[in-house]
DNA sequence: AGTTTCGGAATGAACGTTCATTCCTATACC
DNA sequence: GGTATAGGAATGAACGTTCATTCCGAAACT
C-alpha cells in the first residue's frame, strides 16, 4: 500500500537525519521534507515525535537480533559462542552504520535512558544471549567471577568503542582487526 | 570578589542541572534561578550558552588531569603505570559523579563531537599519559600490536562503562572491584 | 560626617526565533 | 458526490538573548 510507502519514507528520513547529525538537527519539518511528505502527514502515521523515534528504535532492534543468532550454535564452547556473537554484532554495525549511529544517539538521549535501565535489569534477546553466555561461563569457571554488569562492560565497552571509531573514520575495521579485537576482549573476560 | 562568587554559582548550577538531567533540562532561565541570579546576569559572565558549557567542560578537565598524575612514577613498568592511571581515573569519577555525568553529556552532544575528533588526533594530558604508555608498551612487546584507537577502546570502553553503571546504581564499585576490573582490562591489552 | 553624584553590576520583562502540533483546504479515490 | 487522505500554513509554547531600568557601594563634595 501507499500507506506503507510513506511510513517507510518517513522512518528512513528520520533515521538518516538523526544518525548523521543528532536529534537537534531533525525537526519534524525537515524529516517531512526529506521524506517528500507534508509536515502534517507524519502525524497520520505517528502520534507524535516521541512515538516516531521510539518506533524507529524498535524496528532497528528487531532487525538486529535475528542476525546475531544466525549460525549461532548453542552446543559450542563458551569462547566460540562469544566470538560468534561479537563478530556478528560488529559486522552488522559496520554494514549498517546508520543503525549504529542512531542507536548511539538514542541511548544517549532522554528517550533512551529509561530503556537502558530496563536493559540492565530486564531482558532483551541480544543481551540475553550474552547474559546466558556469561552466567554459564561464570558457573563453569571459564569466565571471571565478576558481576554481570562488569562482564557486559568488558565486552560491549570495547566493541562499541571500536565500532564508533570505525564509523567516524579513525580506524578501518576489517575482519582481521575485528577478530583480534574480539579476541582481546575475550582474554579480559576469561579466567 | 563577589564577581567570582556569582560566576561560581552559575557554573555550579549548570553542572548540576546538566549532569542530572541532560542539556534539555537546563534552559538558561533555570540555570539562573538555581544559581540565585537574574537571567541576564549570566551574560555578564559568559558570552552565550555555548561559552558557558564549554568553559564548564574546560574547568572539569583541568581539575582531573593533575589528579591522574599524582603519584604517577614514570620509571615503573608499563603494567603498574596502567593500573595506577586507571585506578586514579575510576576513583576520581566515583568521588565526583557530577563531573562524570557532565562529561558524558558533553561528549555525546553537538558540543563535544568536535572535541572528540581533536582528542583522537590531537592530544590531551590524560590521553597523552595513556598514549605514551601504549606506544611504549607496543614497542616493548608488552602490549598487543593493535592500532592505538583499539587499545584506547579496550581500556576506556570498559572503564567508562563500569563507571556509568556505578553512577547509575547498577553496581557498587569498591576498591577491590575496581582493581579486578582494571586487571581484566590489562589482560585484554597485554601480549 | 552627612549628603549627593556616579558608574558598573544586576535584573527580568520583552523580543525574535524555532519547533512540534493542529487545522482547514485541496485532492484522490470509490 | 461523499469519504478518506495529504498538505502546508497557522498556532502556541519554549527557548536563548537583549536592553531599558534598578540597585548599590564608593567616591566627591560641602
Amino acid at each position: 500500500m501507499i500507506k506503507l510507502e510513506k511510513r517507510t519514507e518517513i522512518i528512513h528520513a528520520a533515521l538518516e537525519l538523526i544518525a548523521e547529525q543528532g536529534f537537534h538537527a531533525a525537526p519534524m519539518a525537515m524529516i517531512a521534507s526529506r521524506a517528500g511528505v507534508g509536515a502534517g502527514t507524519i502525524y497520520r502515521y505517528f502520534a507524535n515525535k516521541d512515538v516516531l523515534i521510539t518506533e524507529l528504535y524498535r524496528e532497528i532492534e528487531a532487525k538486529i537480533l535475528p542476525c546475531l543468532l544466525e549460525g549461532y550454535i548453542e552446543k559450542q564452547p563458551i569462547r566460540e559462542r562469544f566470538l560468534h556473537l561479537s563478530m556478528a554484532l560488529l559486522r552488522y554495525f559496520i554494514i549498517h552504520p546508520l543503525y549504529f549511529r542512531y542507536l548511539e544517539q538514542f541511548f544517549n538521549s532522554p528517550y533512551g535512558v529509561a530503556l537502558r535501565r530496563e536493559k540492565l535489569l530486564g531482558r532483551t534477546e541480544k543481551r540475553d544471549a550474552y547474559r546466558e553466555l556469561f552466567v554459564e561461563g561464570v558457573a563453569g569457571q571459564v569466565i571471571k567471577d565478576l558481576p554481570l554488569p562488569v562482564l557486559f562492560a568488558l565486552s560491549f565497552g570495547p566493541l562499541l568503542a571500536v565500532t564508533r571509531d570505525h564509523v567516524l573514520g579513525f580506524i578501518v575495521l576489517d575482519d582481521a582487526l575485528m577478530a583480534r579485537t574480539i579476541e582481546a576482549c575475550w582474554e579480559g573476560l576469561k579466567k
